[in-house]
Formats: structure tokens, C-alpha cells, sequence
DNA sequence: ATGACCTTACTGAACGTTTGTTAGGTATCT
DNA sequence: AGATACCTAACAAACGTTCAGTAAGGTCAT
């Protein structure tokens, strides 16, 4: 691995615990040893740096769902199968995930557009098709945004809803929150049609 | 309203657009018009100024549904009137709504207890009452937690959504939201008792 | 093969600015 | 006289950034 690339690995790692701002040049520096000077050799300034490791996370992040769409089974299936990726990706990777909520926080107007576009988009069609497939009656764009909602908050939220009452370890576990969301949904369907 | 107030607000809504590292003592002092040693005269640092200012913003946030739960009607209604509040609630007072996706972001094992005992415990049990009335051989819990993520997460990523195709306006708007999520709740509740 | 030359990847030390925090002093009110 | 609410000015430390220099490796004419 190159000397960008560690700062690189480093810095998504250390941007997404810390902030922007939290995150000093010379930690940064300490961390992959090397100087801070050969920083500023790799990347003109900390804007550009901070930047670009957002890019690289958010790279290859949605290729992990392909393997989902390319699959020949029922739509049910699909949005089965999606919501478990969707959850085994966020789980695995936290960092990414917590790189990602910061970028929703902090974001401007321009840098939003650019992620949606960028990296999301296609997966969010995708998923707005399979929503179409499923209750043709409903907005396609609020029920893919429903499905990624009841994933995410599942795992964005973990560390709070451990405290409140009724908690238990197995509200922790992939399998079980994806269960739960993949039956609230497809019990919505099938209401709505019959 | 006391210069200790005055400070506490401005903290708010800054602490909440820059985070806590990102606002700085004498950022703080200009907002409110005063020195930074005034502040200090106040607070006896950033860390506990800033814990104050969490504390001040949640105070008073609960006491919004109390009125939801003492209406008496059905518990689809009392559902859809949560939602309602909610989503008003979280849409008007964005500052609020920031410095919570922040302390969810960065707060440490000991704050997140605090959070979530001190604040959201009461609601959330409410909420659960209501989901075992609305479900009652589905996971309470698990249910309330859905409730709330799938609100949070169309005030949270709505910057985002607006660059997705299939966007329109009404997209935006609590009622619509609010409608779409009672809807496709109480849809769900219905296929499973039938 | 060799010395001259360029590029690349880095270092240590310093630049000026901003940071959190404090010391010491001054009004105002009880 | 003492407490309260504030000020200016300063402190050391940390900040982003830059500059001058070095060691290593490849390229080229001689």
C-alpha cells in the first residue's frame, strides 16, 4: 500500500471518530509516521485531503449490493436480500457509516448533490423499481426512502436504544432487525392490495 | 432573558452548525456580545459549557407530546398524531434536531445512558404501549424503534433526498410524510391480525 | 561506467494565527 | 465591604501551512 493510500485509510478512519475540525494535521502524521510535511507533499491543503478520503470510502461501497440486483428471484425476495446487505454492509463497516452521518451533518448544498449523485443514485432507483414491483399504488421515492430509513436508524440509533426499556441482545443481531423490517413491509403490501 | 441564558442559546445553534470542536470560545463571545472571560465567568469550561447547552436544548423538548397522549381516541389516531408531532417537532427546530444527530454521533457510553434516560425513556415507553396495543404479538420495542426511524430519517436525510430522482416537492411536507408513514404502519398492523 | 541532472518522497524547523484558559482590574448593586 | 457581572490583556499550546534541504532512484550524454 502507497504512502497516499495509508493516509488515505487513516484519515477516513480518524476523520470519521473525530470531525473535521477535531482531527489535527499532526495527529493525522502521527498516526501513519510519517511527517506532516509529506502530507502537504500528497495533498495541497486539509479541505482537499478531507475531501478526497470521502471519495475514496465511498468508492466501492455500492458495489456490494450488485450481487443483490443481479439475482433472478421474487421482488419479495429481493427486498429481503437487499435490506440484509443493506444492514451487513452499515454494521460491518462503521466507519463508513459514521463518515457518511458526518457528511449528512456538515455537508454544503454542493458536496450533498455530489454524494447523491455520485454514489447513491443508482442504488436508489434500483431499489425505487423494486418498490414500484411491490405496491404500484404508492410513491415509489417515499417507499425506497422508507426502506433505507427503517435500515439505517436501526444502526445509527444502536448505541441509544440499548438504554431504553424492552432491549434485548438480540435487537443487535443483522438477521433480526432485517426480519423484522423485510415482514413490517411486505405485510404493508399485502394490506394495500388486498 | 441573563447573559447565562443568552449564552446557552447561542451555544445551541452554533455547537449545532459547527460542532463542538468547530466553534471556538471567541466565535461564541461575538454571537452574544460579549467577552470571552464573561463566558468564563459563567462556565467553568467549553466541555461543561457545552454539556449545558445539550441539557438546556433537550429540557423542554418531551413536554411537546404530552398532549398526543393524554387525547382520548383510537390508537391508530393517537399513532397518526404522534407521527404528526414529531415530524413538526423535529422540521421546526432544526437547531435541535442537528445537535441531536451530534450527540448521537459523539456522545460516549456515559452521555448516551444520560440521553436517553433523562430524556426520550418516557416517550419511547409510551410509544411502546402503544405499538402492543396497535400489534400485540409483534416486538414492542422493535416497533416503536421503526416508528421513529422511519420519521427521523426523512427530516435527517432530506438534503440528500432532494437529489434523487423521482423528487417532488410534496416530499417535503410533514403532512405527506406523516401520511405516508401512518399509512404504511397501520397497513402492516392490519395484514398481520388478518 | 560515470558524473550531471531531474524527479519523487520525504524531514526538521519555522511561520503567523487561533485555540482554551487565566490573571488582574473595574464598574454596579446589595 | 462584599458579591456579582463584566472588561482588557496576556499566557502557553496547538493549529494549518510553508520553506529549505536531503536521500534515493531513474535518465541521459559522454
Amino acid at each position: 500500500m502507497s504512502s497516499k493510500e495509508k493516509i488515505l485509510s487513516a484519515a477516513i478512519v480518524l476523520f470519521a471518530q473525530k470531525g473535521y475540525s477535531g482531527l489535527s494535521m499532526r495527529q493525522l502524521a502521527l498516526a501513519v509516521n510519517l511527517s506532516v510535511a509529506a502530507i502537504y507533499h500528497h495533498f495541497p491543503d486539509k479541505n482537499t485531503l478531507y475531501l478526497e478520503a470521502v471519495r475514496f470510502a465511498f468508492l466501492d461501497k455500492a458495489q456490494a449490493f450488485d450481487q443483490v440486483w443481479k439475482s433472478d428471484c421474487s421482488a419479495e425476495e429481493k427486498l429481503a436480500r437487499f435490506i440484509r446487505s443493506f444492514i451487513n454492509v452499515m454494521l460491518e463497516d462503521r466507519d463508513f457509516h459514521r463518515l457518511m452521518q458526518r457528511e449528512i451533518l456538515e455537508a454544503d448544498p454542493e458536496r450533498m448533490q455530489l454524494l447523491a449523485q455520485g454514489v447513491f443514485t443508482s442504488q436508489f432507483c434500483l431499489l425505487m423499481q423494486l418498490a414500484t414491483e411491490l405496491a404500484p399504488e404508492q410513491d415509489a421515492h417515499l417507499l425506497a426512502t422508507s426502506v433505507i430509513g427503517l435500515a439505517k436508524y436501526y444502526i445509527e440509533y444502536q448505541p441509544l436504544l440499548k438504554y431504553f426499556p424492552g432491549w434485548k441482545p438480540e435487537h443487535e443481531m443483522p438477521e433480526v432487525i432485517a426480519a423484522h423490517i423485510t415482514t413490517l413491509l411486505l405485510n404493508s403490501f399485502k394490506a394495500k392490495t388486498a
